[in-house]
DNA sequence: CTGATGACTATAG
DNA sequence: CCTATAGCCATCA
């Protein structure tokens, strides 16, 4: 889904998003687990964050062993996120989109003016 | 169209 | 904390 690729490249550097925000952002209300399908079917060249996108829990969504799991807290360590015993402190990093961020997003719901 | 799938989430035990 | 169940719904075969 092109709307979820594009809502998870707007999460900032150093902040962590939900699968269900995602999906609420690119409009897609409990479609969770289609963020999750859609990014295990990422095009190989991509610049998507995916690694900033983890469980509500704040736990990363792979395999403690998985190399994906190690991929993405490194990755997200690099980016200022403490990541422990591959969970994420969603009250700290959680994304919170500004109306910046969506306004120029769906819909025209704004032509009031 | 139909049925199966899943990088999810909620709730219960 | 962990397992089990049940909703969820776009995507796939």
């Amino acid at each position: 889904m092109h709307r979820i690729r594009e809502t998870i490249r707007d999460i900032p550097k150093g902040c962590v998003a939900s699968y269900g925000q995602i999906a609420e952002i690119a409009g897609i209300a409990r479609g969770a687990r289609q963020v999750g399908y859609t990014l295990r079917n990422l095009p190989k060249v991509h610049k998507v964050p995916w690694h900033r996108v983890v469980q509500f829990s704040g736990n990363i969504a792979f395999d403690e062993n998985s190399p994906q799991f190690e991929e993405q807290t490194t990755r997200l360590r690099k980016e200022g996120v403490t990541v422990m015993s591959g969970r994420i402190d969603m009250h700290k990093y959680r994304w919170e989109p500004d109306l910046d961020e969506l306004l120029w997003k769906p819909t025209s719901a704004w032509d009031e003016s």
